[in-house]
DNA sequence: CATGAATGAGGTTTCATTCAT
DNA sequence: TATGAATGAAACCTCATTCAT
């Protein structure tokens, strides 16, 4: 009996859950289509196949609904980082496997990031702007993560002598534009090639003993 | 007669002129500092010294008067650059120059900057927020610019080969991060430095030649 | 067998009752603190411990809850009413009585009092707020029983010759400006004495035979 | 020209304040119809013949317009008291005045002091809690200038000796009483009657040399 | 009976745009 | 051309009530 109980509570729970991620998801691709300012609620909810109100059951704004499919894809993007960058022992092998992360998380999520580019002014200059509370923390986490493989890179040699910060600036930078530019125009070369492209230009360029071009 | 209403004609037309440009200066004013959305045209007016009926008379809506505040700003930013870039002969210090250009234009006018490159582009998403034809060209025009400098240092062999494309990406993503950076931080060191630091980074990057680090 | 089952029924219905009882002392602490509208019915179940829904098994709307209360608390008030005031022989006592009831009953439970004398004679306006049907007649009952107390009084000599329907217009009206005023102030003599003056201050006004002042 | 233009401005002025007017007036026979929370928006707007939008061009939000209609009511009071009232040489007579006044004035307004005494807790027990903050301080200025009344009273022997602040409350007390019954109940006598009722009861009590009834 | 997620009508408020003066 | 009051569509959000479990 008491275990009934537990499953029906469960059951519950986890359908709440589901609703909640069915709602993020049409928040997502609403957002997607028509931009933070030119969605509406209505809108979503249609989307998500609730009333209205159910939504604000979960959200207690827009807003909050915006912030939430951000920090959604944030927690995504850094959990898969962490298993697949900050594992590698060697940096060059970090950074080579964070321009692909990158990219292809991008690829995955290439409207969403359009939409948070153009929606708050600052984002793409400074993403961290217009990143809701509990996303500045996972985005310094992320900065300090870089800067760290950068710095390791730097210290065993593998990469010329350095700022790790502004390297991780510059990595980001470069990542951005590309990104940005993609976003808008369809990529002509097949990802592949794009991720070994920038691979080079990036590592190479800041690799010691390259030879000279 | 004749000569007095020409006067007069020409007095009214230059007054008008003068008016579009006060409200243009004050709409650009408003949209730096709340966006797109979040200016509205009663606050624009206020700025303007106008009325807001005043202001149908130049602009047919809110969304041409923003088209023309980009217009405008990149206007003037191309004007500049096109003077002080595109005239030098070497690609290096073409590049140097556009540095140099961009971190001096950012420091008198970063809310400027914002609404340029924020916007950029152009949205498929926010209509309201695209970029007006002839502006979506400017950029065109700026972008092809640089990548002319590029390919010709490349080809000249100032630069290593690589794609002028690529390399006009990299260029920008970086210049933006670093801008990114210094608008939330003070920067330590003075403009002059910051300069010379960059054109190192960036060009001792890319130049041939160079002594490993 | 039956027994049990008699036992067990028993124990529902008092245990219903029991919630029954709990959910309208909820209801009425939060319509003290918010007033009708800004209560919700939310709010009253969380102060209930009780799921929304289950209200419903109870009410079958707001308004009743609310009508629910304010019957309860009438009730309340005109028992303690008719055990100490209407069991009075001499009005000029009774009149005494009931100052002292409303004061320190007032003092006891003023969110209460504001519920009763506040809501008390039911809104041509506000439909939601009228009194119900019942607790009309309550209010009703208590004027008519103080005016009741006038008359006597003025027919047995005890008051001035004075209409008892305007006396209890009267009496009301002070008692409440002194209630107010000490909500607001807090009182700088003890009850007792505040009950003391007040008797005189109104008792001394109406009674006949008093000395000149 | 000059006047024209003055007479122009004038005329627009004249035409703002003739509309805040109407609107004041159609939300007070809407709030007298439906209380405040049963009265929309909408329906003022419809009642004074404007759009929705217009009416916000006048007042920032709904409750704005509530405590205008409440300002409006109280100023209007206040000038007809100040010179009926307060111009009177004797003090008996001044409150004989001020309750012909109160009464009329109310006959008045009945139907808004009845929304007045609904909408917020405790406006019957103490209507200067439920005022908009500029009509608190007409509202002492009322209060100062009774008491003053009353205070001349005692000291000129026309009243038995009594705390002239108490007397006011009193006063206030009774009166409102009268007010609130009367708002729910038609009156069964003429106003004269009820006038010199009150009159008779209340400066009757109070007067000094009275003969016992 | 108890639960609480789902509902959706309806409220207030904003603001780009128009138009009579 | 300059004005700014008037417009009204449309947005966000609330909350009493229902109902499947």
């Amino acid at each position: 009996m008491p275990d009934e109980v537990a499953r029906k509570l469960g059951r519950k729970e986890r359908e709440r859950q589901a609703h909640r991620r069915e709602i993020l998801e049409a928040a997502e691709r609403v957002f997607v289509r028509k931009g933070y300012h030119g969605a509406t609620v209505e809108e979503i909810a249609q989307e998500a196949e609730f009333a209205v109100g159910t939504l604000y059951n979960f959200f207690k704004s827009k807003e909050q609904m915006y912030a939430e499919v951000i920090l959604k894809i944030a927690e995504d993007f850094l959990y898969v980082f962490e298993r697949q960058v900050l594992t590698r022992d060697r940096p060059q092998e970090a950074i080579g496997a964070l321009i692909e992360l990158r990219l292809r998380y991008f690829d995955d999520h290439r409207g969403f990031f359009r939409v948070f580019f153009e929606t708050s002014p600052g984002s793409r200059i400074d993403p961290s702007r217009a990143l809701p509370r509990d996303c500045v923390g996972l985005y310094d986490r992320y900065v300090e993560a870089v800067t760290g493989i950068f710095d390791q890179g730097v210290k065993d040699g593998s990469f010329d002598t350095l700022d790790p910060f502004y390297l991780t600036m510059c990595f980001e930078g470069i990542i951005n534009a590309f990104v940005a530019y993609w976003s808008r125009r369809e990529p002509t070369e097949p990802l592949d090639v794009r991720i070994e492209k920038i691979k080079d230009a990036f590592i190479g360029r800041i690799r010691v003993g390259r030879a000279h071009a």
